[in-house]
DNA sequence: AGCATTTTGCGCTGATCTGCGCTAAATCAG
DNA sequence: CTGATTTAGCGCAGATCAGCGCAAAATGCT
């Protein structure tokens, strides 16, 4: 039974836009926040019927840059009029931190790359109003860095404070005080009991995530 | 020029979701958050060709409730494939708060009412996941007044610290501590120098917001 | 004029946080 | 075994913040 409204038209007898979603895939590449570009642009795809967003996220993800098993974030709409030469398109955008190991085999592939996230020349370059959704995308991961330590599990576990402060530097673009940080994020850390092997100095304890979801599994 | 993919496809070929755009529209009513409802639900709109989200929210607070010059704030996009049953539709849901005299006229057609917007049993009420909307639009408002003094301008200039309290005691649902309200907002606040008339006991001091942007004015 | 009322302002205490210098601890290299 | 290296841990000073009690100030009422 289709629905029709007062004027006995069905939803499809009105112009729609086409939807797209696409997605700043972030990583820490060499010291500092880098995103994956595909032929010059972010990751995305147009929604296909009978998917949520999150489906066509991940879908994309897959398709383009080999990446499964994480949880993008939506971000917000992007609706420009002018932002698709094509034609009427509204962009969800959304934001993901990955391992930059994941993103290996994509990188093999022609026209896939990292480009450095808070480089204003490599946003300006980006179309479709891409360079502002990388813009929000790091906003949005440095605010979530400040709060927990590794939320996006880039870190393998067990890890140590210096590594964990290492890639919060990365993430950040700037390094944290070493007790402030220490004192914020051990309260949010459980303890291995256990520290390192090997190397000089002396051994450093060892940490996981308070959450009891392995590194790699998809979040709820 | 119509643009074709490499199928000879047309944008307009492949299937597209409805986009509708909802409003949380949101204000203190004796004393509380309240929502308001244009037949028990929220005041809401399709997009429509060369709109963008932002206008059709406007045109929608015009048409539904009679307001005209605010400042919609984006929430997110709600996708859940059951939510309508009229068939595929996104809802990019948004949030404005509203003085509670500007929507006096809107009150007086049949089916426009204000419902306590942090009642549960309200929001179950509610059609389409717009009880999800109504609360993430809760929570965004929340955020804003615990961070700025009335950003939303709902008191008229110039006001009183306790009318700014009260306000946000409204707003919060629990009443800030008098001292570190007034140290935290009279930085964010200017005097206007001027104190109040009339009234016993000691007459208050006025302030007006940071923003040299009259309260009615829209924003940005 | 005195009192009640209301707001402003602030001194004070205790709590919390930041940053830093420095030592102890636990390794490895020589 | 000694020294170098690296991390852990912490004492401390200074800064900041929250909350409270209370008095001063500025009105209107009687």
């Amino acid at each position: 039974m289709v629905w029709r409204d007062e004027h006995g038209k069905r939803l499809e007898d009105y112009p729609r836009p086409s939807v797209a979603v696409d997605t700043a895939v972030l990583t820490v590449d060499d010291g500092r926040l880098a995103v994956l570009l595909a032929g010059g642009a972010l990751p995305g795809t147009f929604l296909h019927p009978g998917e949520t967003l999150a489906d066509a996220v991940l879908r994309s993800l897959r398709d383009k840059a080999g990446v499964v098993g994480r949880s993008p974030r939506q971000l917000r709409v992007f609706d420009k009029p002018s932002r698709d030469p094509r034609g009427w398109v509204l962009s969800v955008a959304h934001v993901d931190m990955v391992p930059v190991a994941e993103l290996a085999a994509a990188l093999t592939h022609g026209g896939v790359r990292l480009a450095p996230a808070d480089d204003a020349s490599v946003l300006v370059g980006l179309p479709y109003e891409q360079g502002e959704i990388v813009a929000a995308a790091v906003e949005a991961v440095r605010a979530e860095y400040r709060a927990e330590p590794d939320p996006s599990a880039l870190l393998d576990e067990p890890f140590t404070l210096a590594e964990l402060r290492g890639l919060h530097t990365a993430v950040l673009g700037e390094e944290p005080m070493r007790d402030t940080f220490r004192r914020y994020m051990e309260a949010r850390l459980k303890s291995t009991g256990e520290t390192t092997d090997g190397g000089r100095g002396r051994p450093s304890r060892t940490w996981r995530r308070m959450s009891a979801i392995p590194a790699a599994a998809t979040r709820g």
